[in-house]
DNA sequence: AACTTAGGCAACCGCTTTAAA
DNA sequence: CTTTAAAGCGGTTGCCTAAGT
């Protein structure tokens, strides 16, 4: 449903993208606008969505055509309410992932990226403060304000806030990991490592599929002195080693890993009998069930 | 019944990265 | 090498509605 009073109409100004000759729409989708786009999507493909409003003949904007495709209009989103299950695992995720939400969702079959950021925002977030737990770190508040080191808000916003762009990367957390911080439990930012290291800690490339590596995933994560999920550290080197056949690689002087192992550990998540497995006997070979991008 | 408040969520914005020209 | 278009991402906004007073 939308609810929103176009921008423009607020503050009377306009976007570059607006600039065209005739007035762009804004606000709700109507159920005809609907048809058309997704007719045109069906029939055209996905793709093009700048010049997909003129080819389709709606008044509305490339990116707002998107938008409506990929969060309301595709044949394979699921819809009613998220599951026990897909709750605990957007929880696990998070704890891993932070606020990478199209990562997130692309590990729940049929969930938009901003079904589960509007999902965590209205529920998940307050629902472990209840726990008194901090949402953005996992931890537990009294420890977070104690340690008066939080979790910066994952994704881009901090990275592009502290990090140049030309920083981002895959390689930082590797070499948080093979030094976690001393206790009490502090959130790694990969920040101030990356710039050390000289390694990019930003978000990762379309190209890749939209699976994060595990470096910067495991970045965000909270090392604290019991590892992650409470595992230990020597896990990751263990899980690294094993879906690796030869541990952490070493590129540019940065341990990294690339994007099957990430994608490994995290469909070990997804399946907490993968994880056993992982824990037990460290064969990752069998695991690896890509399914594909973020959203 | 009328009004107020808070929650939920679709849509939009600003930004970055990548690829193509 | 530079510029531009396209795609994608996370954060934010603000309308609608249910609950509360």
């Amino acid at each position: 449903m939308a609810r929103r009073k176009p921008r423009a109409a607020r503050d009377g100004v306009r976007s570059a993208e607006d600039q065209t000759v005739a007035p762009l729409k804004r606000g709700p989708w109507t159920a005809e606008e609907d048809e058309v786009l997704a007719r045109f999507v069906e029939r055209e493909g996905e793709g093009r969505w700048r010049t997909l409003p003129r080819r389709a003949g709606l008044l509305r904007c490339g990116k707002s055509c998107r938008l409506r495709w990929m969060n309301y209009l595709r044949p394979d989103i699921k819809r009613g309410p998220i599951a026990d299950d897909e709750e605990d695992l957007i929880l696990r995720l998070h704890r891993v992932l932070g606020n990478r939400w199209s990562l997130i969702a692309g590990r729940l079959p049929g969930r938009t990226d901003n079904e589960i950021k509007n999902y965590w925002n209205s529920h998940l977030s307050k629902k472990l403060v209840a726990q008194g737990l901090d949402p953005r770190t996992h931890m537990p508040l009294a420890a977070a304000a104690a340690s008066g080191k939080t979790m910066a808000p994952a994704g881009r916003s901090n990275a592009t806030a502290s990090v140049p762009a030309a920083a981002a990367d895959k390689t930082v957390a590797a070499v948080e990991l093979a030094r976690p911080p001393a206790p009490p439990a502090v959130q790694v930012q990969p920040t101030s490592s990356a710039a050390a290291a000289g390694c990019d800690v930003s978000r990762d490339s379309p190209a890749d599929g939209g699976d994060e590596d595990f470096a910067f995933a495991t970045s965000s994560m909270n090392l604290d002195t019991h590892g992650f999920e409470g595992l230990g550290d020597q896990f990751i080197a263990d899980y690294g080693a094993a879906s690796r056949g030869g541990g952490f690689h070493d590129v540019m002087g940065c341990p990294m890993v690339d994007d099957d192992t990430f994608t490994s550990f995290l469909d070990s998540l997804v399946s907490e009998s993968q994880f056993a497995d992982y824990l037990g006997a460290g064969d990752a070979a069998g695991h690896k069930n890509d399914q594909g991008g973020a959203s």
